[in-house]
DNA sequence: GCCCGTCATGCGTGATCATGCCCGTTTGAG
DNA sequence: CTCAAACGGGCATGATCACGCATGACGGGC
């Protein structure tokens, strides 16, 4: 098929590099300009735009896309889907409760992720704790928080998560000893275990649960019954799992029954 | 200093950027004027806040929000010392020359503090680099960038600002070894040399000049002079330094005579 | 030259999202 | 204590999106 218009047949790569290329140009790109702009439909740029997304060099927005480094804020934990903010934010509002109080500042191990981040908005600015991450977002949030001492945990950050991975990370964890451990992760089931999609993040995730003298984790109920990847550990690792009531009674007796205490927020 | 604002349909997270842009620039932002201002109703502007507030960016006030943490890791807050700013703004773009080009991406290592910061935000989407760094806000700003390989170096975090301290700090950077660094400093001074308040900080400054080749020294003039408690180095460790006018040329060639190349931006 | 698998693209449909409006409830200033 | 302002949940709406499927181009193998 001959074009005759002012824009020439591309294959589906060069216009996606073109694509990106006039969003970083512009700050941002909308999906109507540029399928008039390419002479295709708009499901073909949607189509580009999502593979950019995936690539990580554009973060996708409602009716376009905005070039990634562009937005200094983390739209993931800005997240809007209502439903599993809400149970997130219960989860983090219950595991709370779990912070080491008593004599003496306790210390924590914060998994990085959006439940852990949320956890982090939740800790009180006078807590007087010892926390350590390696989540970027999460060391954000305590920064100011006057009454912790903050580690943070080295090592090359994954664009995806803005967690730290590899070597560093990992000597980091292997000398420390924490009293609780706040854990999170993509998939958990009684069979499949603890299953995150990155083989990086699971090493990390490992090292995390040997830091720590008890396991918590934050896991909403979507994500009981998913397996990913690389699997870091089994829910025996665990010694309290605090989810929502979307987790069903039976799973969760089932669960307990492993030895497991299970608290559905 | 209001900037025209175009009235142009903005996406939400652009408007969300913006608006936590201008709650940390003035302080606190107000419903109204902001529903004004970007031409949407309050309704929209809540939701927005509602978000930013899930995100832990800002703390929601009854008629309006507040940035979270106030010292929150942009340096915009830092940043209102209007006089430096601009004097900042001009160090930085003309130390993007000197971030390593050529053949295969280089490597560099930025400081901590609120000129880096700067920097880190000049740096182009598309660039492809290593960058190594133990500030939390320049992470934070870099965390994006497809093209970068960013490595985070750990350590206690200084709630004053925001950068990884102490041993496991020290020990990363005696493992690297970078084409560039972009040093920052408190004050800097022929026979003075180069000092901070804190010694930790120092401490860290110390292993960063020893882990690259090539060392730039970011610094306003209003710094040429002072002295602080803790000496890391001396203009003779120094490759490059970039200041602004504000410096003598007379002070200018004197440092100039003592082996450091000076660029006034 | 022919066939078939793969891929990019377009189209249709039902779901989702962002926003605005309504209205009962909450908040905080006087 | 009073009341206007601010809030938030529910709903409507138009735009946008995702998914399945059909089409047609390309390319490799026979």
């Amino acid at each position: 098929m001959e074009r005759t218009r002012t824009q020439m047949q591309r294959y589906a790569p060069e216009r996606q590099q073109e694509i990106l290329r006039l969003a970083r140009e512009r700050g941002r790109v909308d999906v109507l300009s540029l399928a008039e702009e390419f002479q295709v439909t708009a499901e073909t740029v949607r189509r580009d735009l999502k593979a950019l997304d995936r690539a990580g060099l554009v973060r996708r927005v409602h009716g376009g896309a905005i070039p990634a480094g562009r937005l200094d804020f983390e739209p993931d934990l800005a997240e809007r889907d209502a439903v599993a903010a809400d149970e997130k934010q219960r989860i983090a509002r219950a595991a709370l409760a779990e912070l080491p109080g008593g004599e003496g500042p306790g210390s924590v191990i914060l998994d990085a992720g959006t439940t852990a981040a949320r956890l982090a908005a939740e800790i009180p600015l006078e807590a007087e704790l010892t926390v350590v991450t390696h989540g970027l977002p999460v060391a954000a949030r305590l920064a100011d928080h006057p009454g912790l001492t903050l580690h943070l945990v080295g090592g090359r950050i994954r664009h995806r998560t803005r967690a730290a991975v590899d070597d560093w990370a990992l000597r980091a964890y292997r000398e420390i000893n924490a009293d609780v451990l706040f854990l999170a992760t993509n998939g958990f089931s009684l069979e499949g275990g603890l299953t995150t999609p990155d083989l990086a993040e699971a090493a990390v995730k490992r090292a995390l649960i040997a830091a720590a003298r008890r396991v918590v984790l934050l896991a909403d109920s979507a994500k009981f019954g998913q397996q990913h990847f690389a699997r870091f550990g089994d829910l025996a690792d665990v010694d309290l799992l605090i989810t929502d009531t979307g987790l069903s009674p039976e799973d969760a007796r089932a669960i307990e029954r492993a030895g497991t205490e299970v608290v559905r927020a």
